[in-house]
Formats: C-alpha cells, sequence, structure tokens
DNA sequence: CCAGAGGTACGATGGATGTCGTACCCGAAA
DNA sequence: TTTCGGGTACGACATCCATCGTACCTCTGG
C-alpha cells in the first residue's frame, strides 16, 4: 500500500474540514492531539466500531488530510500526528479542536 | 421559506466543520467574520459563481451549521454572522479560521 | 505448519452533496 | 401594469462518502 503523506504544502483546507467533519475521526485525531509528547501508538489502539475495511478508508483520510502519517511495522500499523508540520501549515487548529473536543466530552461523558 | 435558525447548543461540531469544508462557504464565511463590526449584509453582495438555487443552498448550510442567521426583506435578503453565539459555543473557531484564510488569500491573491 | 490478529484492495450499496434548470413568489422601478 | 432582480421550492443528476463483505497478505505464537 501507500502510506506515503502528501507534502503539508499541497494539503487543502477544504480536506481538514472533511476529515475532521466525521465523528470517529475527529474522536482519533482529539486523542492523538491530546498527548503532548506526540507519541507513537498503535492503530490498533483505537476504538473504532466498525468493520477492518472502514478503519482503513478513515486512516487513509486522515492520511490524506495531512494530520497523521503512518508506519507499517509488517505487522501492526502506527500512526503519528503530524503535530509541527500540521501547526505550521494552520496555525491553531490542532490547539482549537483540542479544547472544543475537550468541551463535548465534559457535555457527553462516555468513559 | 424557514429562516429559523437552530438553538446554537443543538449544533453539531460535525455539522459545522462539513460547511467550512466547501471553498465557496468557507470564503463567505471568512469574509463575515473578517468585519469586526458585523453589520448586516445583503446576501447578493458575495460572489457566489454559480446558480441561483445553489446559492440557496449553500445559505441553508451555513445557517444550519449556526454560523449564520438571516433576514427576509422581502425583496433581498440579508446575513449575518452568528459570532457571539457561535464564540460561546465553539470557542475560538472563528479567529482560527479568519487567522488560516488570512494565509490562504496571502498565498493565493486573487484580488 | 497452521491459526489468528492486524491490514489492504476491491466491489457493492445506500445516503448525502453540489450542481443545475424550471417554475414560482415578492417588491421596486420604468 | 409590466418587467426585472433577488430568492425559494422542487426535481434531476452525477459524484462523493461511510459502510460493509470477501479475498488476500504478513507477521507471531502455538
Amino acid at each position: 500500500m501507500d502510506m506515503t503523506v502528501p507534502p503539508i504544502a499541497e494539503v487543502d483546507l477544504g480536506l481538514v474540514f472533511r476529515a475532521l467533519a466525521d465523528p470517529m475521526r475527529r474522536a482519533v485525531v482529539a486523542e492523538l492531539a491530546a498527548d503532548p509528547d506526540d507519541a507513537e501508538r498503535a492503530c490498533s489502539s483505537f476504538a473504532m466500531p466498525v468493520a477492518k475495511s472502514t478503519k482503513t478508508h478513515h486512516w487513509r483520510a486522515l492520511r490524506e488530510a495531512g494530520l497523521i502519517m503512518q508506519r507499517d511495522a509488517g505487522n501492526g500499523t502506527f500512526v503519528r500526528l503530524r503535530r509541527a508540520e500540521f501547526e505550521r501549515r494552520f496555525p491553531g487548529l490542532l490547539a482549537t479542536l483540542t479544547a472544543l473536543t475537550r468541551e463535548v466530552e465534559a457535555a457527553a461523558p462516555s468513559t
């Protein structure tokens, strides 16, 4: 497969908003952005109650929106937020998303 | 028609991102948000190179996303950003959008 | 070697979406 | 009164999108 990530300069804001419009993808990004250390995480460690192929679809959407990058470990796949690049391209967006998501979680506690 | 605007508390972030994913709608919102006085503007004063019915479609999308409110003046329709309410519901989003749009305009000067 | 977990690719499907044209409505100007 | 600009409603259409199932791949652990 093509784990290649688009150059951050070529990423369109429309793509980003479209990617963040989906609740499941938004939750994933929020979860990644919530970690200040930007640790690499296993894709399988995210709660995504959909079919495997649908997960692949969502990861690709996030990848093509420039939000994440992925590493194929033969077995399992790992994901990391492209925080620095993304922040340089769209300053403030990640912070805003984090803040907004916090609010939503406070309003509708699922944990 | 139904110019009624949804209660800001019922507006979903997904709807907002979906609304802002479209370049034409994003441009309109950015133009509205760029005015610190939040002046009411005629809908016809926006450059939207699409059919009349398509314009209606876009205004509705923005209305249902809680971003704007409209006033029907019999003749012509007027629009105003729901800045205060929106800011209270999704703090920072409008500011971020304004900043990002400024960057885009600087990169691709159309004026 | 074989089973299973994690993932991709492909095809299908139902629903949303952006776009248009047409018909129609209302108010202002000629 | 007729015309025109601005707008809505409705129907049509092509496309996109989220979802799924199936087939297949690659490691790891029995």
